[in-house]
DNA sequence: CTAGGTCCTAGAGTCCGCTCTAGGTCAAAC
DNA sequence: GTTTGACCTAGAGCGGACTCTAGGACCTAG
């Protein structure tokens, strides 16, 4: 009896919402079926905690739950299909580095436009220094 | 007479769908107001087109169309109100930074996941190394 | 015994950011 | 002179990811 949680409990602990932890279950997002108790209540496990986790990371990684869904199944067939999984995080892992590469390109515009207007704001009282046409 | 942009060179220039510049327009993100020909079809001027890519550069980094919308409406007001942008530039800055930091942390785990899937593929054919429960 | 709290299901509703449609104007090409 | 194609407006529709509601079961405390 490895301590099982209550669906507000796994809500607590990972964040997602009661109702949210129900619909990824829906959307068969998990990679084993959470246990029921005898009374039909969800009873989630370390392993189904961790298993939530990763979704978190994926989709705040921008991974759509249909991606996430089809590495579920693949999970929930069993070995043999390591390639696939493989194939999924490396195109997965890819996005990830291009989405870094231009959140730090627009880091640094909104950088230097911050920088801009600070200058202006410490040198005098509103500096125009943006064409009339486009202050940007 | 600074050459002019048609609706779709704008939308060919930018990268933008023609839908989304109208949509764009009528949601009041542009600073200053599309001019528009005799027969009154939208002129882009390059001013359009930088404050565009602007646009183009905070949504990408996660900006909703509602701030970029006061941003917009600030910028239009014309110059005073320089606090007021720099506060929502700064707020996205650090919004942005977090996010990178959180997609690092994202693009760590699964580059070590990866790793491990690789390591089993080469070693042997489908070496299980997740304990059953839970294979990632 | 009843009020409150947590849980259940199925399905409807919401928000965002577009995208597309309908119905119409205008100009150039054939 | 009609067809083609780019443009116009207003507004409907869509896909994704939740979020919430309705209606009901069960348990615990007062």
């Amino acid at each position: 009896m490895p301590d099982y949680l209550t669906i507000g409990q796994a809500a607590g602990r990972t964040g997602l919402s009661v109702h949210a932890l129900r619909f990824y279950e829906r959307e068969g997002l998990l990679a084993s079926s959470v246990a029921r108790t005898a009374d039909g209540r969800r009873a989630y496990s370390e392993d189904d905690l961790e298993w939530l986790d990763l979704c978190i990371k994926l989709r705040s990684s921008g991974m759509p739950l249909a991606a996430i869904r089809r590495y579920a199944e693949l999970v929930r067939e069993g070995e043999g299909n390591e390639p696939d999984r493989l194939t999924i995080l490396r195109e997965h892992q890819q996005r990830l580095t291009d989405q870094i590469d231009e959140l730090t390109a627009c880091l640094e515009m909104i950088s230097f436009k911050v920088q801009i207007y600070q200058d202006s704001l410490e040198a005098g009282t509103a500096d125009p220094i943006w064409t009339p046409s486009q202050p940007a």
